[in-house]
DNA sequence: GAAAGTATACCGTCCAGATAGTATAGTAAA
DNA sequence: TTTACTATACTATCTGGACGGTATACTTTC
């Protein structure tokens, strides 16, 4: 634990320094102080912004990656495990560090290539939900709806509510249990 | 057109500095240069950043809410007209002036509450959709896979295909036509 | 087993450059 | 004469990051 933990203090500090102040306020200063540490030590761990920045998307695509290929490969039914494993892992496990999600605001605000791994990411999953057994289209639908919640939740834009989101889960599973048609 | 037509060149500027180079080069000099003005001439027009920002969500909103309420009131059938409007509008018109959404971004990044424009917009859609005569969460789903196919788009997450992005159109515009389970 | 060296993990200060915003004097046109 | 600007100069503040140091633990050499 010790030497690998204090990188991840560091990552989740910058989190929160995004999601308490916004995105114009991630400074090293900032989070440094948030983690607790001199800003020397900051950029000892990560020597730049941009090393921060890359750092914390590199552990929520790393994190997120692990999650959905273990669900999926825990799914006794080969039919539609992708799209299940997306839907599940999205719906119930990502929101518990959603503050990680801000890595991504930050991401979008430093620099472009700073995306490439969630990038690089979304393009496998698109491919396993394409060919997961279930009819594509239907699939990518059921993908972009759940990109709807939590990309509209990241961006402020409409949060539902807790029955709703319930609902809207339980129906796309059940898509997801259908067959080809 | 000359005297509101300089503002909102000025408003397209700023999109266009977010979107070629990034929310943080989002500053004033680079606005003022872009749009071909003195940046005495950009504060003339808004006093802050803060002002600029506002004025490009509001545009947004504005733009954005007349288009869907437009297509929503000529729809010869009543029952899913909010829904269909919100998909064609979204699916068609929005990409042509895309830039404009790099907006979002910007008020994002600057503070939280300039984007209460665009939240209420989403709040009285939703309202909308789940009254529109078909089932609300398939409604609300159907808003979602929209939502995600922009929001990607806008985080530059995962692009969809054209030929994927019709089909899915079909497929979500279909479904606003059949009624009530 | 003491001395010397090396690696790791920090701390705290300093500075150049960038930026928002102000001020001001002047211009053109309606 | 007011509106809509241009152009330039200036201030105050913030920020990234370089840098020099410190503490500790481990390793090698004699």
């Amino acid at each position: 634990m010790g030497r690998n933990s204090r990188k991840e203090e560091i990552l989740h500090a910058a989190s929160k320094v995004v999601s308490d102040k916004g995105i114009f306020n991630l400074t090293l200063d900032a989070t440094a102080k948030e983690a607790g540490i001199s800003k020397g030590g900051l950029l000892y761990h990560y020597p730049s912004k941009e090393a921060l920045v890359q750092g914390m998307v590199e552990h929520l695509a790393n994190n997120y990656r692990e999650k959905i290929a273990n669900n999926a490969a825990s799914d006794p039914i080969d039919q539609g495990k992708w799209v299940r494993a997306y839907v599940d892992v999205t719906f119930n496990q990502a929101y518990q560090n959603k503050d990680m999600h801000y890595g991504l605001l930050a991401a979008k605000a430093v620099s472009s290539n700073s995306l490439d791994p969630i990038r690089e990411l979304y393009s496998d999953w698109q491919h396993e939900i394409e060919h997961d057994g279930i009819d594509p289209i239907k699939a990518t639908i059921i993908r972009l709806a759940t990109d709807g919640i939590w990309l509209n939740e990241l961006f402020d834009i409409y949060h539902i509510e807790e029955d709703k989101k319930q609902a809207v889960y339980q129906k796309l599973k059940d898509w997801a249990n259908e067959p080809d048609e």
